[in-house]
DNA sequence: ATCATTGCAAACACTTTGCATACGC
DNA sequence: GCGTATGCAAAGTGTTTGCAATGAT
């Protein structure tokens, strides 16, 4: 996929075929998973994967800004393909997580109480319209 | 100290002297500390304590909502006293978290995109008013 | 040939569990 | 004395590190 292994090389990370299916694999499973979930569904296909190239390759991704770190709810670290500013809701029934495009920015490079906001994160828990329907 | 004694028998938790000291030490130091964080602190007055009695302190205050786990920004757990909601900054430079009084309960029981959203949580991020100072 | 990436195994940090002892009512 | 809390040690997770083998240019 010549869209990932640019990104790579932009990024002066070498496009390996590991690292190309793991960013792949982000972008096209917008679940927001762990690493052993991300080392679960694609040690299937690659089956000589190891967990240690997906903790590095998520590191390195996430440092570069290609992929973002989560920490939502749980005391675990979860990764998104990086994109637009949104936020995180939860189902406390299911476990989904869901993006909501809420952009909500307004605290966003603004001052509370004389300290000098750079990042905001919004993380909501609740029941998903799925749940609520059954 | 009667108040903690009272508060952790409303609860139904036997207040042993532990349990006191614990609800204690996080009500006068609101620093939200790790459980580590309790229990090095504690160590020093109480020799004997224990690691595990910290945690299960702590995993049995949060489930009766005396104390808050909360979730920031690393991949570990913080405790605080609970009280009024409030939102937390943390700052990238001295790594302080600051407790703020905004609100902010515009999502609080209401529906967005179909879910209902039960509770919120407000991480913010960026340079605290000392260290802007220096 | 060189250099970086990979992947195994071991180490690590944080948290939980099992169980015998000790404590409080 | 009974029942629960404590605290040690061991086990369990999630993550990182050391290092030899492999792979790409």
């Amino acid at each position: 996929m010549k869209k990932y292994k640019d990104l790579l090389s932009k990024n002066n990370i070498a496009p390996s075929f590991q690292r190309i299916k793991i960013l792949e694999f982000l972008d096209k499973n917008r679940t927001h998973p762990t690493a052993d979930m991300v080392y679960q569904a694609l040690k299937k296909k690659i089956p000589t994967l190891s967990k240690t190239t997906v903790y590095n390759t998520l590191k390195k991704l996430s440092q570069s800004n290609i992929i973002a770190e989560l920490h939502l709810f749980e005391n675990e670290i979860r990764y998104e393909y990086n994109t637009d500013p949104h936020i995180h809701f939860k189902c406390l029934k299911c476990g989904k997580i869901y993006d909501l495009d809420e952009t909500y920015d307004h605290y966003e490079n603004n001052f509370i109480d004389g300290h000098k906001v750079i990042e905001h994160h919004v993380n909501l828990k609740g029941i998903c319209r799925n749940c609520l329907e059954k």
